[in-house]
DNA sequence: TATTGTTATACTCTATAACTATA
DNA sequence: TATAGTTATAGAGTATAACAATA
């Protein structure tokens, strides 16, 4: 699934030239007349960032999700209890606005991970329109183990991008957490 | 819809207390007891690549469509066009596995723009499986006025997180297109 | 009147499976 | 048997609108 991970080297000269199908060999042995992969061209699309940022979104979602694969904890069910984890008591409104996630999703991310035992909506005492929003017990002893393994995760982004990059990167983008 | 695109500053060290909420005023006048957003810690979150990634994407193809939206042309129209533009003939197979699209998915991406008159299959004749894909006149014409509103979706891209920054991106990310 | 949580709808995107016509 | 294109379905995710309870 992690297509191209390999393929540095893009051919920006061959951009907008028409190449000769070459008869190449791909990497599962069979034969055929299509352009490879990285004989074709992106042309424009190699200057914006937007393209190399989804394609780099997408690999860092699937190994998020292949490493929490056993705990079955998706990157925005994750966002969500760490969040609570943090501030308890935040209304479902608070939780939305911060993740930047829209209150009707929010509402069945919270039922399927309250069916779990992670999260409990308490009804506010102030507010009778809003809920309090904390991790149950169970849900902390999770949470905890949940991080370890995201921190695993996070440690395959550096070694796919380097350990610098990732530093870098983060602080590039520092304005849109 | 840009929240939090200027709060640049990240609360960490309240991460994991518990604040009072403070009597504060929102942007809009209102007043309200909630926690302001920059008020709530990230926790774990801020330390993980995916989720800026995520918020910057999210605002990056936000923009882009915004920039596009007279033309109506979203990114992965965009880089369809694009990559046929730069490689005529090429099939459906080679477009999508260039790009990481589902083959099933680019089906209908090309019915939309075959319908509009920018893209048109051609039967090839050494494999009649497949089709030669090819930029209509109109097509090429129109890709061109695309490509320039694309260019100034990019210049908002390196005003949001500066001119080197964005290419510091770009070097970082090329591992992935 | 406005806001919180909820329900509902629609459209995009991702991930599969299965079908057809070719190879 | 395998591949290219197609059709269909299901689940995330995004974007809205509307409603009840409450402020």
């Amino acid at each position: 699934m992690a297509r191209n991970s390999q393929a540095a080297r893009i051919t920006k000269s061959r951009a907008g030239i028409r190449p000769r199908p070459g008869r190449t060999r791909s990497g599962n042995g069979s034969v055929h007349n299509d352009l490879m992969n990285d004989e074709i061209g992106l042309d424009a699309l190699a200057g914006h960032a937007g393209y190399a940022v989804r394609r780099f979104q997408i690999w860092i979602f699937q190994d998020f999700i292949r490493t929490l694969a056993a705990v079955d904890i998706r990157p925005t069910q994750y966002s969500v209890m760490t969040v609570i984890g943090a501030n308890p008591g935040l209304s479902q409104m608070a939780v939305a606005k911060r993740l930047g996630i829209e209150r009707a999703r929010l509402v069945h991310l919270l039922d399927s991970l309250e069916h779990r035992d992670l999260v409990s909506r308490i009804k506010s005492a102030t507010d009778r329109r809003s809920h309090a929003l904390h991790l149950t017990a169970r849900g902390r002893t999770a949470l905890a183990q949940f991080k370890r393994l995201a921190a695993e995760h996070e440690r395959h982004v550096a070694e796919k991008i380097g350990k610098e990059n990732r530093e870098r990167l983060l602080q590039i983008l520092s304005a849109f957490t």
